[in-house]
DNA sequence: GATTCTGAAA
DNA sequence: TTCCCTTCAGAATC
């Protein structure tokens, strides 16, 4: 690759460094754009007001090849947009991350694995890796080949990877037992015509990469609300296998039973659950993670592990492959013969084992942009905004002398976001409204203030259910909630959601929140989301960093500052006023 | 025999 | 770093 000419262009949005990170300028007029460029091969890091940092990562890269972009694509966007010259080291790791997935294949050599390559040199490399010993067995004699040891298909993906170099399965998967059924052209339960939309078929369609050895494994990223259990669905229709379904907890086995029934020509007796009180192995099962991860004791044995044995499944789904236990993974590992779909609203884990679940569930496939969906009207236009809260003087002084861990309570807990919270109430008297919160303390503080009901995790599933019926026939305008909001999947949909506390950073929590209010409604079809927090506290760095998430999805933030007056009063809070004045059009 | 409660784990 | 929620199995209670 011969060295980028191009002069410094101060006009361009993006500053392209050396150490693989890459400065976005916000207030740039092709900031959208550029953001959805990046969003295909680099991973977004910081988005404070100004400037968003992005950083490119070989895993980064290996998803993007993985996903269909090439390497002159990225360093395309990065030529046109960066005011600098791309630096030469960056363009050296786009190659060389970029082409190697596919470098290293995984095939099957007559009932045997085993591992191909072109580059004899790479041959050496692996030959003498101390992590690879009793994994691989004897090499090709021409040095462009290894044999596995047998059962070792996951064992060797996992640890290549983690040596840098991902490998390409395309050793295919054992065809599960036949299940014949097919997908209901009309709802059972409403009767309205059913079909897969046009990007949940194309989903669909990239999964099985035309039935190809590379087809049947992997990864698909889209936003709540699209439709996950659809095109699950989909892709089982397509095989008409036998299908284990693995998701997070009771509520969503039901919701996925009750699908399936709805939209499919499978009968109650096919479909098993898979779970504390009822364990049924029927055609198609659904289970929890957390009944996979069961043991009688810290070092004993996974007792439930035998459902993967149980039946021949000819797929697997994991359903928000995000919140995939670590200790599955063993299992996963063993299970490389049977094909798999993961399905999550976000790669990104905060456990940093995102390497492991493109090892033993696949790749990246696709990646449905939120905004797309947002245009074509299949989820609702949400607008963010931050609402920094200053602390009255007490609180200030004692935020002052408390211990680290005592200071984000403090924070969170500012009681003057009750006021705000009014305000915001006030602003929107007609909107269905959810208040969340992590302090359950803060929480009955603003239900009796507000005189609505609070749902925690101890709210009986009977009350739970009387309430949301309320809330979804709008005899209940406002809905205080815990940490429920994170799981409780039936939790109805409204219009506004106000996130008075939140946890220490977790992306997946705030997107998750987001949801809550993505579903379509009514004509107008938008939805306000506010975060409140104390100004100039340590709430505030933890609150940007869970905002990452939806800044790389393509949410901007606003930020409405608050400040105490000469007069004692809070400041006018201008930037909302405005939000609202220019949403009412 | 079915329901509710409890503690442990994550 | 917290606090909170969920889930499981087994014990206690009706």
């Amino acid at each position: 690759m011969s060295p980028a000419v191009i002069s410094y262009r101060p006009e361009n949005p993006l500053i392209v460094q050396s150490d693989r990170t890459l400065l976005l300028k916000v207030a740039h007029p092709h900031f959208e754009q550029v953001r959805d460029e990046l969003a295909r091969f680099a991973e977004l890091v910081t988005s404070p007001e100004y400037m968003h940092t992005y950083r490119i990562t070989p895993l980064s890269l290996w998803n993007a090849s993985a996903s269909g972009v090439s390497c002159a694509e990225i360093v395309e966007t990065l030529n046109t947009w960066s005011q600098n010259p791309v630096p030469q080291n960056l363009l050296q790791e786009i190659e060389d991350h970029g082409t190697r997935y596919g470098k290293l294949r995984l095939v099957a050599k007559g009932d045997r694995l085993a591992l191909e390559m072109d580059d004899r040199g790479l041959f050496w490399e692996l030959e003498n890796q101390k992590n690879l010993q009793g994994l691989l067995a004897e090499p090709y004699p021409d040095e462009r080949g290894i044999y596995l040891q047998s059962g070792m298909r996951g064992e060797v993906k996992l640890q290549l990877i983690r040596l840098g170099h991902p490998v390409q399965d395309m050793a295919g998967y054992k065809a599960g037992d036949p299940l014949a059924f097919s997908l209901a052209p009309t709802l059972k339960q409403s009767g309205k015509p059913f079909g897969l939309r046009q990007y949940q078929q194309a989903a669909v369609d990239v999964f099985h990469a035309g039935g190809g050895p590379e087809g049947g494994a992997g990864v698909l990223v889209l936003p709540c609300g699209a439709g996950k259990t659809v095109i699950g669905i989909g892709c089982m229709g397509s095989l008409q296998t036998h299908t284990l379904v693995l998701t997070t907890n009771g509520t969503a086995v039901k919701q996925w039973k009750q699908e399936l029934l709805d939209k499919t020509t499978l009968t109650e007796d096919q479909v098993g659950l898979y779970m504390g009180d009822v364990k049924e192995i029927r055609p198609v099962t659904i289970a929890t993670y957390q009944i996979l991860t069961y043991r009688r004791s810290k070092t004993g044995p996974f007792e439930h592990f035998k459902i993967f044995e149980a039946a021949n499944w000819g797929l697997v789904i994991y359903d928000e492959v995000h919140m995939l236990p670590a200790p599955i993974f063993r299992a996963v590992a063993e299970l490389q013969a049977k094909r798999r779909l993961g399905l999550t609203a976000t790669l990104v884990r905060e456990d940093h084992k995102e390497e492991d679940v493109f090892s033993l569930i696949g790749p990246k496939r696709v990646d449905v942009p939120w905004k797309m969906l947002e245009k074509d009207g299949f989820i609702a236009t949400a607008h963010c905004l931050e609402i920094r809260v200053p602390q009255p003087t007490d609180e200030r002084m004692e935020y002052a002398v408390a211990d680290q861990r005592q200071r984000f309570r403090i924070a969170s807990e500012n009681s003057l976001k009750l006021a705000v919270v009014d305000e915001l109430l006030a602003g929107h008297p007609k909107d269905n409204i959810l208040i969340i919160g992590q302090y359950l303390e803060q929480l009955r503080i603003l239900g009796e203030r507000l005189g609505a009901p609070v749902l925690t995790g101890q709210t009986p599933e009977r009350e739970r259910e009387v309430l949301f019926r309320q809330f979804r026939e709008g005899q209940l305008r406002i809905l205080i909630v815990s940490k429920v909001a994170n799981f409780a999947i039936d939790l109805p949909d409204a219009s506004v959601a106000i996130q008075v506390s939140g946890t220490f950073g977790s992306r997946q929590e705030e997107a998750q929140r987001l949801g809550r209010i993505l579903r379509p409604k009514g004509e107008r079809n938008l939805s306000f989301f506010y975060s409140l927090i104390s100004w100039d506290t340590s709430e505030q760095e933890f609150a940007r960093k869970r905002q990452t998430f939806l800044t790389e999805k393509g949410y901007r933030y606003l930020i409405e500052t608050r400040r105490f007056e000469a007069s004692g009063h809070l400041s006018e809070p201008t930037v909302w006023k405005q939000l609202l004045e220019e949403t009412k059009a």
